[in-house]
DNA sequence: TTTATTCTACTAGATTTGTAGTAGATGATG
DNA sequence: CATCATCTACTACAAATCTAGTAGAATAAA
C-alpha cells in the first residue's frame, strides 16, 4: 500500500476526526501558524491521487471523505512496523514497550485486565 | 528525531544485521537486483548527514557504524504510531491487534505468558 | 610497472514532497 | 447590476528522495 507522508498524514488525521469536509474547515483545525487554504488543498489532490481520499461535489465547493479508515491505516502501519522491527511477533513487541516504559509484571498484568475488556467489548 | 525513508531504512535494517560493514557487503545482502554500490554509498552518506551512521577508514575502504540502535530507533517509531493512531494508549494498540488478528482472550493469555517470560529474561 | 579492479567524491537527473500564488468561476451583498 | 469573497484548477518552485554515472585515487594482479 501506497505510504502517505508527513503532511498527507496530518491532514488525513484531521479528516479522519471530522469524518468528512471542506477544505476550509480542515486549514480551520490547523494550530497557528494555518498553512494556506491551497496548500490544504494541493494535498487533499495528492490524497486523492494515491487513493485516501474521494471528493464528492457539495454546492460550490466539494466534500472530503477518507477512503480508508484509521483502523485500516494504523493495521498497516503497525504491521510495518512489527514486521521491519520486532520480526512479526507481538509480544516481542509488548515486552520490548513493557522493558522500554519500566514496565513491572505486575503492572503488565494490569494493562492486560484493561486489554481484555476492550476485547470482550468490541466483540 | 529525523525520520529515515525506506531506501535509508532498507540499508540501515542490513547495517544493524551487519553490526557494522563497508559499502560492499551491504550491496550484497541486497535481493537482485541489487541497486548500484553508488546508490548504496548515496544513501549511506545521507544517513550519515541525519546522523544515523559514522564511518571510520579501514583500510582503502570505510567501515560505517549504527550511530543508533535499531532498539532506540524502534522505539521512536512506536511511539510515533502510539500517539498518533491508538491515543498513547499501548493497551488500545494491543486489543486492537487482537481483534485484528481475531485473537481470543486465551491466545492473548498465552502471548501474554510469553511477553512475561521475555520481560524476566531481559531483566 | 603497466593494467585491471575497486573505492570515494562529486555530479546529475527524474520524481516526490511541501508550500503557496494566480486566474478565472461562482456565489453573496449592497 | 457591481463589487466583494471564496472556491477550484492550474502553475511554480525549492527541497528532498531515489537512483546511478563519471573521474580520479588507491590498490592488486600480471
Amino acid at each position: 500500500m501506497k505510504q502517505m507522508t508527513k503532511a498527507e498524514e496530518q491532514v488525513m488525521q484531521i479528516l479522519w476526526d471530522l469524518k468528512e469536509s471542506n477544505v476550509r474547515s480542515i486549514v480551520d483545525k490547523f494550530d497557528t501558524p494555518k498553512p494556506a487554504y491551497t496548500t490544504v488543498a494541493t494535498v487533499l489532490k495528492v490524497l486523492e491521487k494515491k487513493g485516501f481520499v474521494t471528493k464528492v461535489p457539495q454546492g460550490k465547493t466539494h466534500l472530503f471523505l477518507p477512503q480508508i479508515s484509521k483502523e485500516e491505516y494504523s493495521g498497516h502501519q503497525m504491521g510495518s512496523l512489527l514486521k521491519d522491527y520486532f520480526n512479526g511477533s507481538f509480544s516481542k513487541m509488548a515486552s520490548f514497550f513493557a522493558k522500554e516504559n519500566n514496565l513491572s509484571v505486575t503492572e503488565l498484568e494490569e494493562m492486560i485486565e484493561m486489554t481484555k475488556k476492550e476485547i470482550n467489548k468490541k466483540k
